[in-house]
RNA sequence: AGGGCUAUCGCCAAGCGGUAAGGCACAGCACUUUGACUGCUGCAUUCGCUGGUUCGAAUCCAGCUAGCCCUG
């Protein structure tokens, strides 16, 4: 009667999702390997050469490592939902002068909910990642992203969006681990992908130029040449449009003002790009919406916690408050370098998340 | 038309007879499952042009050119 649990794990061919296929293996689940093709278009595998979670080699090397594990393994097609949740929110976002952060979305849209449902359909009870990351269940019966043990390999930051259906679902058997822990594994398997490297970057944009990408994709959307001004609406100079800057951005603005200067505010309806000092980019208060809480339902109460505003920032102490229309007030006890509209505002709680939104 | 001042890397700017600082910009690399930030490295055999003085000049002299200012 022995009904082992059965688990889809989403397999990038990189080390981590490998092991991780690995672990659950030996943990007695029955387990099913699974790629999703996500953006790469059929024919365009030879272009690929390094890293990339989502790209290269990846169905080939998948299938080498599922091969070796003796488990099954799949292509799972995700394209459309790729393209909508991701690609096309990410060129949405830029042009409303905001700056998205497409592996989130990417995480909760594709990973999880398109992956979920696909691999609950076919009768798996859970799907697992590669991600250095651990799911617990608090004693209020709600499930929380956990830091890894290790701290400098922590993706807490990227997975805040997911929801409470999801994360019953998901297993992350490599959070408990280090990444020189799963490398080593990972060689002494003799896994063909040992020594891959990390991926990184936006995957869907192999040569790091999303400018070309966005002319791509929105093409006559985009806004155009406009003017860089400074605090007291002084004209600056000429930029390439809104849309190729970001808050807190120093390199490629192209003027010497004779020290660094930042772009501190973007401006889409008048195409402008506000330059100052690095001074002017820190602030202690944001505001942010479309929150998922994780560790708790909510608040209707000042609630005090640690915040990151961005994946590399260390956490800074805060204070949460509920405001209209379901947006949350964050009150920084310090202020905090370039609070950048679309980025995710992540809220921590001893070591696990407790919710998350996005910046206004 | 006279008089004065200034001309050094894309921008700003040291240098004041002894063999071209620095900042910004720019490029590359590193870091990084987002955009950024950050760090490292590189970046004028040449100092508006032509001559002269000198062992030796971007630094002194002369002329020329250009720009700025003042006077008519």
């Amino acid at each position: 009667m022995e009904q082992k649990k059965k688990v889809v794990v989403g397999m990038s061919g990189g080390v981590d999702s490998s092991v991780a296929a690995y672990l659950l293996k030996e943990q007695g689940y029955d387990v099913i390997g699974v790629t999703m093709q996500i953006w790469q278009e059929e024919d365009q595998c030879s272009l690929e050469e390094n890293g990339g979670c989502c790209g290269l080699s990846a169905v080939e090397d998948a299938r080498r490592v599922a091969e070796k594990l003796e488990i099954p393994y799949y292509v799972m097609n995700f394209r459309k939902e790729f393209k909508e949740k991701v690609m096309d929110y990410f060129v949405e976002e830029y042009l409303q002068g905001r700056t998205p952060n497409p592996c989130n979305a990417c995480n909760r849209f594709i990973k999880w909910e398109a992956l979920l449902n696909r691999c609950r359909a076919i009768g798996a009870d859970y799907i697992a990642t590669g991600h250095y990351a651990q799911i617990k269940q608090l004693e209020n019966g709600r499930y929380v992203i956990q830091n890894s043990v290790t701290a400098t390999k922590d993706q807490t930051y990227a997975l805040y969006n997911l929801t409470q259906e999801q994360l019953s679902h998901t297993l992350m058997p490599v959070g408990a681990y280090t990444k020189e822990e799963i490398r080593a594994i990972a060689e002494k398997l003799e896994l063909p992908i040992a020594n891959k490297p990390d991926s990184q970057d936006i995957c869907f944009i192999p040569d790091g130029d999303y400018g070309a990408f966005l002319e791509r994709e929105a093409g006559d959307r985009l806004p155009g040449v406009g003017k860089y001004v400074n605090k007291e609406g002084q004209v600056l100079g000429e930029h390439k449009g809104v849309t190729h800057y970001t808050i807190g951005q120093r390199k490629g603005l192209g003027v010497a003002a004779g020290h660094r200067i930042f772009v501190t505010a973007l401006r889409p309806e008048q195409n402008e790009v506000v330059l100052g000092e690095s001074e002017d980019l820190f602030s202690t208060v944001l505001y942010c919406d479309k929150v998922n809480w994780m560790a708790i339902p909510g608040i209707d109460a000042p609630y005090e916690c640690v915040a990151k505003i961005r994946y590399a920032h260390k956490g800074t102490p805060c204070t949460l408050e509920p405001a209209e229309n379901g947006l949350v007030k964050v009150t920084f006890k310090e202020p905090v370098r370039a609070i950048t509209p679309g980025q995710a505002v992540v809220f921590y709680e001893k070591d696990y998340v407790l919710g998350g939104g996005s910046i206004l």
